[in-house]
DNA sequence: AGCACGCCGACT
DNA sequence: GTCGGCGTGCTC
């Protein structure tokens, strides 16, 4: 038998389990367009339903015996490169992920619109008089005259019993009797938010439930209004938006979130002039750009030390060299300012990728870097995958935000990738932050790093001066406000110089824990294993891991009594507070539930930077990149807050969040202060980011990586486990335990610590009880395939039906 | 995830 | 005798 062309395919919607690239047949006619990175439809499976896949490689075979052929190529180009073909592959065995999540991943969302044809009636076409047509085609005006409409291609061939590639319907329109209309499909689960608003109904009205009448009542004032607002302020779940829908008394629709990309925010075009330290580090990250090695850089600047200038000049000089570069900051801070800096300098040939974009202008975005008409690409961690051919810099800003990292599979790490696409190309990436992860930073003292400082606050700027407030102390003298007198004098000063406050609450909601003094219940979710917290807003006990609230009583469910305590306070209640003890200020509230339109945060911000508000009062969003002048107070209302959890991390976050926000006072020409309130001020991490002292810190903390072996003195491989039984959850995770042992002693050479299995840091979440098992492991290929091997086992187990099984390698979100 | 094959109980 | 319940195994 002769050797035939075969391809290697990632076929979508197969299970992690039984994933591979599977060969296909290339039928002579695609001969020419099935190239490596071009999407096609093949049969797959038993009833050999069409799937969509992607041509990993070409290569010839002679065992033909199971091989199906390709029924169809999707692209005439690829859409991949062989670049991102080897980033699909390193995706695949770094995050345990399917062959075609990885190529999603790197793909725009928007590609995968599918154009889907329809038919109708010509106007003024009589069936009875249509002459000159076979009785099939008889067959198709008919379904179409009586559907009185149109009908999509899909379906009326189905129902015809006709082939999927038929051609009558086309011919049929050739000879003037159907119209035809290309439209194009969504697939489901794109970014768009789902409203819904209530249908004219002149006034009759079913019969409604309580939770009903709740969502109509609050849909009369509001007229349209998000579902997720709906379910906020209505107090009720999804299901009785549904609900209603089905009784016709609302109706949902899509609004596509729409962003446009380009700016009122003008920004001068300015002639950068670098002082000392950063022409010095310019320098210096120039050579590497210039050499053909290329290599990675760690830019170490204080805040407001002038980073994005060195950026500005290193972007000028790939451009110039004719090489594409991408930028990517966190999430938090690709404001209107950012984008409006880029698109002043470099124009047109800026592309953005953001999350908040609609599908249709992340796809133009994704094309135009594809054909080269854009040679910067800047946005979140999206942007890692912008298809440059000639990638020459990757610089990431604030490195250690957390929002580099994907929570969702594939759980990738966009520095990891951008390590890879750097790599790749022989190009140069850039690291930048006021307080590196410990991971860069350690990597840059071995040399692995190209570690430039820069020390001092660029212009006139001087770091603000810090002040350390014992909130027990507060308590002691019978101030049980959440502001302490200190910070409350420091906010009147600033108040009546007319300048303006950041204060940091790194806590939604009103109270966040309701107890009853009768019985000592404290009320917590039955769904999650988590205290409810009190919102004012819509008077409702609620749960902030799975939206679950329920009414507000003064009275104990319980045990009936009206002794009712609440403690901790989050931001609402900050709010109260503060417009309580400074009646004039204008206050801003920012967190997840006063900003839930993805638009209004920018217009706050803004609002914000032309002065019309004296205090900005939020959650850890206003740490963040944000740059105001008139800024001269900074306050933590509770530095503690994220200080004692169980998980390694706590103190590096709680250190970078606490030097981040103190950085945001005094970046103008006037010296700024920060207040920081602790109820442990001997903690030695909240003093350290008092004095901004990030050396202190990291020595202190790489000291006890290294003691405890910890990253980056290993990696740590997180296996979850999430099912409905504690008890199954549990089993499974032993049989997991089990035989990882048994891998272990197959292949000695591997050194693991094992911990666990133990509940995860939220044990139940939404119903789901969560159990894990942490590795700490080199982070080896042969680790991964090990891993990779067990994952697929504990799938195929029959015992482990009931439980869903993940891995993570060095994840840094907690589970 | 689908889909087929296959082996036991309620029905015309 | 048959229709159909869902347990088990495979996907080029």
């Amino acid at each position: 038998m002769r050797s035939a062309v075969v391809a290697r395919i990632a076929v979508e919607h197969t299970a992690y389990h039984f994933d591979k690239p599977y060969d296909y047949l290339v039928p002579a006619t695609f001969a020419d367009i099935a190239k490596a990175g071009c999407r096609v439809m093949v049969p797959f499976g038993t009833g050999n339903r069409k799937r969509q896949g992607i041509i990993l490689s070409l290569g010839e075979a002679t065992e033909l015996e199971k091989v199906k052929p390709i029924s169809s190529v999707l692209d005439k180009e690829p859409v991949l490169s062989a670049e991102m073909l080897e980033l699909v592959s390193w995706i695949r065995e770094h995050t345990f992920c399917t062959w075609y999540d990885a190529v999603k991943l790197v793909l725009p969302a928007g590609i995968n619109m599918r154009i889907v044809a329809s038919y109708c009636m010509v106007e003024g076409v009589d069936i009875e008089s249509v002459t000159d047509v076979t009785e099939e085609e008889l067959n198709i005006l008919q379904i179409i005259y009586k559907s009185r409409g149109t009908v999509e291609k899909s379906r009326l061939l189905e129902v015809c019993g006709l082939s999927e590639d038929s051609k009558l319907p086309d011919k049929l329109v050739e000879k003037g009797l159907l119209n035809r209309t290309d439209e194009a499909v969504r697939k489901i689960g794109d970014a768009t938010i789902k409203m819904a608003r209530l249908v004219e109904t002149d006034g009759v009205m079913p019969k409604l439930t309580p939770k009903q009448k709740a969502v109509v009542d609050f849909l009369t004032q509001t007229y349209a209004a998000s579902v997720k607002e709906i379910c906020y302020f209505a107090g009720v779940t999804q299901a009785v938006i549904t609900g209603l829908e089905k009784k016709g008394v609302v109706e949902l629709f899509e609004n596509i979130v729409y962003r446009t990309p380009t700016t009122s925010y003008v920004t001068e075009n300015k002639d950068i002039i670098l002082n000392e330290e950063q022409q010095e580090a310019y320098n210096r990250f120039c050579e590497m750009l210039n050499s053909d090695e290329g290599g990675a850089g760690l830019l170490y600047g204080v805040t407001g030390s002038g980073k994005t200038q060195v950026f500005l000049k290193l972007v000028d000089k790939a451009i110039e060299q004719q090489k594409g570069v991408i930028v990517m900051v966190p999430e938090i801070s690709l404001t209107p300012q950012t984008l409006a800096l880029f698109n002043s300098r470099y124009g047109g040939r800026v592309a953005i990728f953001h999350s908040a974009m609609s599908l249709g202008q992340r796809m133009d975005e994704w094309r135009r870097v594809k054909n080269g008409e854009a040679d910067v690409a800047i946005g979140t961690r999206s942007a890692v995958f912008a298809p440059f051919d000639n990638l020459g810099l990757i610089i990431i800003d604030e490195e250690q935000e957390h929002t580099y990292q994907s929570e969702s599979t594939p759980r990738f790490h966009a520095r990891d990738v951008a390590r890879f696409r750097a790599a790749y190309n022989k190009g140069l990436l850039v690291l930048a932050s006021a307080t590196p992860s410990l991971e860069s930073y350690c990597a840059a003292q071995n040399g692995r790093y190209e570690l430039c400082r820069l020390q001092n606050r660029y212009g006139n700027a001087h770091l603000p001066k810090v002040h350390t407030v014992d909130m027990r102390q507060e308590v002691k003298q019978g101030n049980l406000s959440p502001i302490s007198r200190f910070l409350q004098e420091r906010l009147e000063e600033t108040l009546k110089n007319g300048e303006q406050a950041i204060l940091l609450l790194n806590r939604r909601g009103h109270n966040t824990i309701v107890t009853c003094s009768g019985c000592g219940t404290v009320k917590s979710c039955p769904n999650c294993s988590i205290s409810l917290t009190y919102h004012s807003a819509n008077g409702r006990l609620m749960c902030h891991y799975c939206g679950y609230s329920e009414e507000f009583t003064d009275k104990c469910s319980e045990c009936g009594s009206d002794r009712i305590k609440y403690s901790g306070f989050g931001t609402q209640r900050a709010e109260q507070e503060l417009s309580i003890l400074f009646e004039k200020a204008r206050i801003l509230r920012m967190d997840a539930d006063s900003t839930m339109a993805r638009n209004s945060y920018e217009q706050k911000l803004s609002a914000f930077a032309k002065g019309e508000y004296d205090i900005m009062l939020g959650t850890q969003m206003v740490a963040k990149g944000l740059d105001f002048s008139k800024v001269t107070l900074v306050g933590v209302l509770n530095a503690d807050g994220s200080l004692y959890s169980e998980d390694f991390r706590s103190y590096e976050r709680t250190f970078s969040l606490l030097t981040q926000v103190v950085g945001r006072s005094g970046r103008g020409d006037k010296e700024g202060i920060a207040v920081v309130q602790t109820v442990t001020p001997e903690n030695e991490i909240i003093s350290l980011a008092a004095t901004q002292d990030y050396d202190s810190f990291y020595n202190q903390e790489i000291g006890m990586r290294r003691a405890m072996v910890y990253p980056p003195y290993c990696s740590i491989c997180l296996v979850g486990f999430v099912g409905d039984t504690a008890s199954d959850t549990r089993d499974g995770a032993m049989r997991y335990l089990e035989m990882l042992r048994i891998a272990g002693e197959n292949s000695p050479h591997i050194k693991m610590i094992v911990l666990g299995p133990s509940v995860a840091t939220v044990p139940k979440v939404s119903g789901k009880y969560r159990y894990r098992i942490l590795i700490k492991v080199k982070n080896s290929r042969e680790f991964r395939e090990m891993t990779a091997d067990l994952l697929k086992r504990f799938m195929k187990d029959p015992q482990n039906r009931n439980v869903t099984i993940f891995a993570d390698m060095n994840s840094e979100s907690t589970f």
